[in-house]
DNA sequence: ATGGTTGAAGGTCAA
C-alpha cells in the first residue's frame, strides 16, 4: 500500500496537480491539509472517477483536511477526543480527520501553526499536541499512522537557518518536546531515514530555488505499522513552479510505501 | 523591524 501526505494550500486551486500526482505515483491513500474549502465547493468528480473514496472536513479558508482512498474508507471521524479548538470550534475541527483504509487507521493532521511564541495561538498549538498525544496512546496497539503538517522542525537539520528561526515557532524546545513525546510513547517517524530533506519552502524570496526550506511534514506510525515501511520519498517536483500545471503549493508531498 | 508571495468567505487575515 502506498500512502501520501500533502499540504496542498487550497484543493480548488490545486485540483489538476492532485489528480496528476495520484496517477503519476499510483497513490492508494492521500491525506491532504489546508484544503481551504467546504465539501460542496470542491471539484472532486475527477478524483472519484479515478476510483477514490473521499472524506473531507472544512468550513473556512484557512484549515481543512481530507482523505482520499481507493483501498477502502471506513469509520470516518472528524477531530479527536477532547481536541482543543481556536476561534470557531466547528471550523477548527477541520484540523484532523481519520479513516480506516485496508486495515490501517490513518489520521490526516494539520497541527496549529502557533504564529509566534508569545501568541496565544502558540499555547493552543501545545495544548492541541498534548491532547493528541494522550489520545494517541490508546492507538499504539493498532496499525495507526498520524500523517500531515506537524508545523514542527524536530531537529536543527530540519531548518535551513536555525539562527534565523531562533525566536520563531516550529523550533522551540516545547514544540520539539511535544513531537518527541510521541516517539517516547512508542511511535516512530518513518519517512526521515528514507527521505531526507525539506518538505516546505516559503513562497517568499525564491526559497525553493535556493533550497532554503523546513522539514515539517511527517508520518508518525505505530510499531506494527512502522515495521511494514519499505521506503519513502519527497516529490520535490510538485513544489517546482517550473513543473506541472498552475502554481505549486508551498509544501511537497511525502510518499510512504508499506509492505 | 520590515518585507517578500499565495490563497480565501479578500477589501484583511493566515500562512
Amino acid at each position: 500500500m502506498r500512502i501520501a501526505t500533502w499540504n496542498v494550500n487550497s484543493l480548488r486551486s490545486r485540483i489538476d496537480r492532485v489528480e496528476a500526482f495520484v496517477q503519476r505515483h499510483d497513490i492508494d491513500v492521500l491525506a491532504l491539509q489546508e484544503t481551504k474549502a467546504r465539501e460542496e465547493q470542491l471539484p472532486l468528480m475527477g478524483l472519484q472517477a479515478l476510483g477514490y473514496d473521499i472524506a473531507v472536513a472544512g468550513l473556512n479558508q484557512w484549515n481543512g483536511v481530507a482523505l482520499l482512498s481507493r483501498v477502502g474508507l471506513e469509520d470516518v471521524q472528524v477531530g479527536f477526543e477532547g481536541m482543543p479548538t481556536w476561534g470557531d470550534p466547528a471550523a477548527e475541527e477541520a484540523r484532523a480527520i481519520a479513516a480506516t483504509c485496508d486495515g490501517v487507521r490513518i489520521w490526516s493532521l494539520y497541527v496549529p501553526n502557533g504564529r509566534k511564541p508569545d501568541d496565544p495561538h502558540y499555547t493552543y498549538k501545545l495544548d492541541w499536541l498534548a491532547r493528541l498525544r494522550e489520545t494517541a496512546r490508546g492507538w499504539l496497539d493498532t496499525p495507526t499512522a498520524m500523517v500531515g503538517d506537524w508545523n514542527i522542525c524536530p531537529t536543527d537539520d530540519d531548518v535551513f537557518d536555525p539562527a534565523q528561526f531562533a525566536k520563531s515557532t516550529h523550533v522551540t524546545p516545547p514544540e520539539r518536546a511535544a513531537f518527541q513525546g510521541f516517539l517516547n510513547d512508542g511511535y516512530a517517524e518513518v519517512t526521515r531515514e528514507h527521505a531526507p530533506g525539506y518538505t516546505y519552502w516559503d513562497y517568499y524570496r525564491q526559497r525553493f530555488e535556493r533550497d532554503r526550506g523546513l522539514k515539517i511534514d511527517f508520518v508518525v506510525a505505530s510499531p506494527s505499522l512502522a515495521s511494514r515501511v519499505t521506503g519513502a520519498f519527497i516529490d520535490r517536483d510538485e513544489r517546482d513552479p517550473a513543473q506541472g500545471t498552475g502554481s505549486p503549493s508551498d509544501h511537497a508531498p511525502v510518499v510512504v510505501d508499506l509492505g
